[in-house]
DNA sequence: TATAGTTGTAATCTTTTTGATTACAACTAT
DNA sequence: ATAGTTGTAATCAAAAAGATTACAACTATA
């Protein structure tokens, strides 16, 4: 089980924009070619940025540039634009049996501690900017 | 994405044992019944408990039964012996062009902050024991 | 205003993963 | 000996993820 790589590509792409961005046109197939993946993937990535409000495309004539500042953007903003994980990160059986004391009291005994990790993992996600990332960048240059 | 209900199955395996143990023989078929799933699966997640060390089964004769006291076992110990996550959670797409950048140097950037995020939802599961969700369920009969 | 380059998105296809089920040999208490 | 069970391989079905093709719609600019 992982995690989809529509996140990972978004924060490559995310970068991209904001590294290159004053540099180059940022179009769908210059993402697709750093990332090396198809140049729709890439432009479904921008479809979910521009809806979070994180970035603008222009439509016809083409490329993507930065709306919010580095600063304001964390990984979790950019997991909640792809929609990574809808809802609940953990899985159960459903229908447990309701006429066993465990099958009963199931969710209600593990609920709270599996919401309690899943906000663990998210939190440390919000604790990274994409500036974060962009200077450590520039750091490895 | 979610992550497999083998994680949440274990879990509720484990109470029933542990709650249920005394009272009844544990056979695939008894918990099956509580989650309401295939015997078969529950076997597989026996197996997987027993090689963690945490119960025993009876071959044979059959039925499941405590080994590790309640107190030492984490969801954690219970989420690395069903293997719901096998390295790691983030996934990226593959061979990022060398050339570029940020393709160079994505994983230089991203690897430890995502692995600090794994980390954290992991630290969450160790922090909770089968006997906190004893306790619990003791509470809501 | 024609055009070249681009975005947006639906549709399709393949691959991978997950989960469910059948089947049966091996084991053990009685 | 037998009845009930485990352990596990094999198979099947369903769901999810990812890759690709296709094309209408858009826009800068020649």
């Amino acid at each position: 089980m992982k995690i989809t790589s529509r996140f990972t590509v978004a924060v490559h792409t995310l970068l991209a924009i904001y590294v290159l961005g004053k540099e180059y046109k940022m179009t769908s197939d210059f993402i697709a070619s750093s990332v090396n993946i198809n140049p729709v993937v890439i432009r479904r990535a921008l479809s979910s940025l521009k809806a979070a409000g994180i970035i603008d495309v222009k439509a016809g004539s083409g490329g993507a540039m930065p709306v919010k500042d580095a600063d304001d953007i964390t990984l979790y903003d950019i997991y909640t634009a792809v929609d990574c994980v809808e809802g609940d990160l953990f899985n159960f059986h459903e229908n447990p049996n309701p006429e066993c004391l465990v099958g009963k009291n199931i969710h209600a005994v593990l609920d709270t501690h599996l919401a309690d990790a899943q906000a663990a993992l998210e939190n440390e996600l919000k604790s990274v900017t994409l500036s974060d990332l962009m200077e450590r960048l520039s750091i490895l240059i």
